[in-house]
DNA sequence: GTGATTGCAAAGCGTTTGCACCGTA
DNA sequence: TACGGTGCAAACGCTTTGCAATCAC
């Protein structure tokens, strides 16, 4: 388990715009608003909340186009779903190779680590009870640093 | 990691009635219905396939009784939702105290199997990155051994 | 008998589709 | 200029809710 290093936020934007037009794929207003907010998010999305931070940006965006342009950034694999106890209507930038998330129940706040010394150990229970083992899913739930700090705040009245 | 022994399809039906009596729910015919096929079943169901189910031991059954008795069942604990590669609509058994799901990507077939020596893994990772682990999810996705037959089989014409 | 439970129909909500207009390359 | 992309409105499918009839206890 190891930290991965991230890329510079608008560096990270750049990338995407990039790969999105090597795809023959048009760079417009409302795919550049909605790129920059999940590219540079750290947080757990759904669409209609990609559609409120993108609007910033973009007034005249709509929600269609940001389910249309999710689908083609999940295609890509620049973002992936992220599956909840609530349900698994939420997207965020996707790791780098294969990696498992650690999301924060409380403010949604994800980060990913890498477990691949897993790996061996899937294999091994798979072949056991005669499973060809194709993937596995690893996440953890927890609250983060900040969200602890806030829910120790006296409470304002 | 170990095999988890199973309980009787059967009684695991009338102990799953019995909890929901103790629960002050009343047994019904629909419910009694809904009950059977999910505690019989070792495949993952949405409402709509335990609503076809069920109607086969009860005719007068509604989809919305399905529903409503899903919901009872979680909220007993003695069903629980998967969430699986397009979506998180279906349910399964629970499985006994804190496991975790080994699926068939064919034919939705589910085990569990326990890997509670991976909790503290998570804590120590969780520590470095500073959050509080509340909850951690694995869930294995593969081909079990009769799809592996079925595929290798010749194809008809 | 009484109150929980049921099935139907309607409402609700997130998501997808059809289409005429617009804007990138 | 050509055609991919857009927003609107309507359609869609799954899920929930309102309600009168029904049934378990």
């Amino acid at each position: 388990m190891e930290v991965i290093t991230e890329q510079e936020d608008d560096t990270k934007t750049t990338l995407w715009l990039d790969k999105l037009e090597a795809s023959g794929y048009r760079l417009t207003a409302p795919r550049r608003a909605v790129v920059r907010v999940m590219a540079q998010s750290h947080f757990t999305l759904d669409p209609t909340q990609v559609f409120l931070e993108s609007r910033h940006s973009c007034s005249s965006l709509g929600l269609v186009t940001v389910y249309r342009t999710l689908e083609k950034l999940e295609e890509l694999r620049l973002v992936q779903r992220v599956h909840q106890q609530d349900g698994c209507h939420s997207y965020v930038a996707a790791g780098i190779g294969h990696q498992h998330l650690l999301i924060c129940s409380s403010c949604n706040k994800t980060e990913y680590f890498s477990g691949d010394d897993l790996a061996p150990l899937m294999e091994a229970l798979g072949a056991e009870r005669g499973y060809e083992i194709k993937e596995h899913w690893l996440q953890l739930f927890g609250i983060c640093s900040q969200c602890q700090k806030k829910n120790q705040a006296p409470i304002q009245i």
